[in-house]
DNA sequence: CTTTTTGCAAAACCTTTGCACAACC
DNA sequence: GGTTGTGCAAAGGTTTTGCAAAAAG
């Protein structure tokens, strides 16, 4: 991968910001800074960068892709009620089941669904 | 919630099977007993359905809504060889962060990402 | 008879892609 | 200079929707 300021201007605005944007969250935000990036850029940036392990993906139940630029293990929560998105940094835990079953884990994606603070 | 044939065909089909099938899938299978039932009408019936809870979405890196007859607490396992989707009827814990963070949980959506048996 | 559901086709929506040009190294 | 990345616009794939006709109660 070589440099582009535009990957970085990307990379920059998704690790700043813990509200796991969209890509066009994404786009809009880095038009402030670089007013002629297209949404394509920011797409083929956001996918180069998710399968290199840069960023990752969170798919919702909005039918649209969310970006989180915290790659450490964690599972989320979202809010029925407002949307957010909230981190949750004890991760679940794997099922034993899975053991018994032949498979081998690389990676969870654990989101759970309710109420936060504000909604209830 | 009327009765409609459609919609009992569709329900049939999903709760028939384990395999998680995506709309289009549901569209070809019930198109062998009605031929003429559409793809707008397989949509409608499962929005309608997933939010009255009679069947569970599962939003996977593939981009299509996979579909879940079995409303039971459970997790899954997607192979990221053959893309299967496997049941795990150990559901997750849910973590005790979420207690502390003022969150109230009602749902939860843990996918395993990995390799299958068949794939390692 | 009124309301819900259907089939069809068009529209909406998010995401990807082809291409010529620019930027990187 | 060869390769990768960009902007633009068009295309792609999935899901939703408007409408008139059909089915349900």
């Amino acid at each position: 991968m070589r440099y582009s300021r535009q990957r970085e201007l990307i990379i920059e605005i998704i690790k700043g910001r813990k509200d796991h944007p969209t890509a066009d969250m994404i786009y809009y935000s880095a038009r402030e800074q670089e007013p002629n990036i297209s949404l394509g850029t920011v797409y083929r940036n956001l996918k180069q960068l998710a399968e290199e392990g840069v960023i990752i993906t969170l798919e919702t139940e909005d039918k649209r892709l969310h970006y989180d630029g915290d790659t450490s293990r964690h599972s989320h929560f979202i809010c029925n009620g407002c949307g957010k998105i909230i981190d949750l940094f004890k991760p679940a835990n794997v099922p034993s089941e899975i053991k018994y079953a032949g498979l081998t884990v690389t990676g969870e994606k654990c989101v759970y669904y309710g109420l936060c603070g504000n909604c209830q």
